[in-house]
DNA sequence: CAATAATAGTTAGCTTCCTAACTATTAGGC
DNA sequence: GCCTAATAGTTAGGAAGCTAACTATTATTG
């Protein structure tokens, strides 16, 4: 759980007197904004504590997964690139340097190979072994239960209600997000 | 951006199809639940940079927020409590380990005072120094903007919406997990 | 009241990420 | 065809968490 927040979340109440002290604060936004901070990391945990019962890491599962729609049976247009290293970071929204050392990690436990692109003499070739298929295969079942089960009491209208919701916040930060980073400097102290 | 998460999510027909292949999958839970996570993780990103731009990290700011909530005008009875290194971990959510490191480098930056706690000799009181409540303040107006922003384009039902729907989760978090842990050892490869 | 247990804080060492600098190779512009 | 870009991968070092083990106190209990 890598999330540093608060455990329990200031009540309403305490959000109404802070925004008296403090104008610029909106205390729906902020309580929406902790609790959506606050269920992804409590979720992330669970996802966590699962691999590492399986002793993997979340960083080695992406890329295992990544590996595994490259040699499986996905016939979905965006799983067919090559797996070269810095595709994978990229894909996994890592720096190559981390990408490197999962890679490193995970060749050393025998559940990838790592060999020299044919064609291009800078690049690496990056693949699942029989043992990486086995683990991936050992793992995926219990987390799409995992998942399953973390998401069990919203009925289907809820999800898509929160599936819209989500996007909704993105797209705001898709296009807001250059007015926020302008006023970076302005309240500096 | 600690969260090590797929950067594109796949595609719905993705998940359709996969989820031909792992009979444990159920579409529209990842769906809901790889939107949760990458939501999260992206306002966390934009928070941790905002914060990193005035020279704090999340934990730091985290440590700071408490003992304003302590010091400052707050009658909130939740806020009142003593602010001894282990309180603080336990409201933070880490360990007493982490909270050390913090609380070493916040009085390194002369933003924290550390002195003995007067009744019980294995303890010690922390409070914000002058130039911490003045770096609190300068740094919050901006962090209350940026919340705001983040969720401006969503209406106040939106917001309630969203509220009840993670507490809904939560509250399953909560009663099921149990059951989630039960199931780790069998399906073990 | 002595011995054991519990608690507060710290330390040491690990993991997983990062950035910045480096090497080797390929691609482009003159 | 060279010389400079750009690109792929790696290395080195740092930041922010964690666990486990340790010391110093206080609480409990026989």
């Amino acid at each position: 759980m890598p999330l540093l927040l608060l455990k329990d979340l200031p009540r309403y109440e305490c959000l109404i007197e802070a925004a008296r002290l403090f104008p610029d604060m909106d205390p729906s936004a902020f309580e929406v904004y902790l609790q959506l901070l606050r269920t992804g990391d409590e979720i992330f945990g669970i996802e966590s504590s699962y691999l590492a019962s399986k002793g993997i890491s979340q960083g080695r599962f992406t890329v295992l997964m990544l590996l595994l729609e490259k040699a499986g049976a996905s016939t979905c247009p965006s799983c067919a690139a090559s797996s070269n290293p810095a595709d994978l970071a990229e894909k996994a929204g890592v720096t190559r340097a981390t990408m490197t050392g999962l890679i490193d990690t995970l060749v050393k436990d025998g559940l990838v190979r790592r060999e020299p692109a044919p064609n291009d003499r800078r690049m690496m070739e990056v693949s699942l072994t029989a043992e990486g298929e086995a683990l991936a295969a050992g793992i995926l079942p219990g987390y799409f239960r995992r998942v399953a089960a973390v998401m069990n009491r919203l009925t289907e209208s809820d999800r898509r209600t929160l599936v819209q919701l989500f996007i909704k916040i993105q797209r705001g930060l898709a296009e807001d997000l250059t007015d926020l980073q302008a006023d970076t400097s302005p309240n500096s102290l």
